[in-house]
DNA sequence: CTGACGATTCACT
DNA sequence: GTGAATCGTCAGC
């Protein structure tokens, strides 16, 4: 048997350069995060963001405006890869966008994998396939082979990106809710700027309905 | 130079 | 529910 083809439109710098980075973060549920290096091709649809909303946002590194060498990516204009380490273990992958000068990211959550699943498996060391392999920041990083090195890559390029299939979310489809792991941001912590696919097993968190 | 600490995950009780 | 792993980053001295 041969895998069908998927056809996808790779989404543009405008899509990223908008100013909504909370309606960035809704829309980019359900598009498709892919990755090809070396020649391996992974990829799966992103069930799981947040948007992290530049320096009024106490849960964003850039709150303040605060500028180093490790965030001065985010500064950048959208459509720019933001990859950080986190508890000196996890590489978590970010989208930058709006304009130059403005901070905003996308943390992407959770990914229920499509393509190359059997590379996702070797990259987390697991002999069967189950419902971890996406779930939560960490892991996608893991399976779709991304680390902090590949922080500032453009996902106009074909090393990541982020496409659209046509996949559509119905109407009241997507969950929303406070971010996971900003207890420290005050006030902010409990913006709602989380969102997910309801019911979807590669969604992080207790219970995801 | 030093120390505190994470946009987490996993194993264990 | 609790705690360990593990290291780059950043503020402060």
């Amino acid at each position: 048997m041969q895998t069908s083809e998927i056809i996808m439109q790779k989404l543009t710098a405008a899509f990223y350069q908008r100013e909504n980075v909370v309606l960035i973060a809704e829309q980019l549920v359900g598009k498709i995060l892919v990755t090809q290096f070396n020649g391996i091709r992974t990829s799966g649809r992103i069930v799981e963001t947040e948007a992290y909303n530049g320096k009024i946002d106490k849960a964003s590194h850039a709150f303040g405006g605060r500028r180093t060498k490790r965030t001065e990516i985010m500064y950048a204009a959208g459509g720019m890869a933001y990859v950080y380490l986190c508890y000196g273990i996890h590489h978590l992958f970010n989208v930058v966008t709006n304009l130059n000068d403005i901070p905003h990211a996308v943390l992407i959550r959770g990914i229920e994998p499509m393509e190359g699943k059997e590379f996702m498996m070797q990259r987390m060391n697991r002999k069967v396939f189950d419902h971890t392999i996406g779930r939560g920041p960490g892991n996608v990083s893991k399976a779709l082979g991304i680390f902090t090195f590949h922080t500032g890559l453009s996902l106009s390029d074909d090393d990541i990106f982020i496409a659209d299939d046509g996949f559509k979310i119905r109407r009241g489809e997507i969950g929303i809710s406070k971010r996971i792991g900003v207890d420290y941001a005050g006030d902010d912590a409990h913006l709602h700027y989380r969102f997910f696919l309801k019911g979807n097993r590669f969604v992080s968190g207790k219970k995801s309905i």
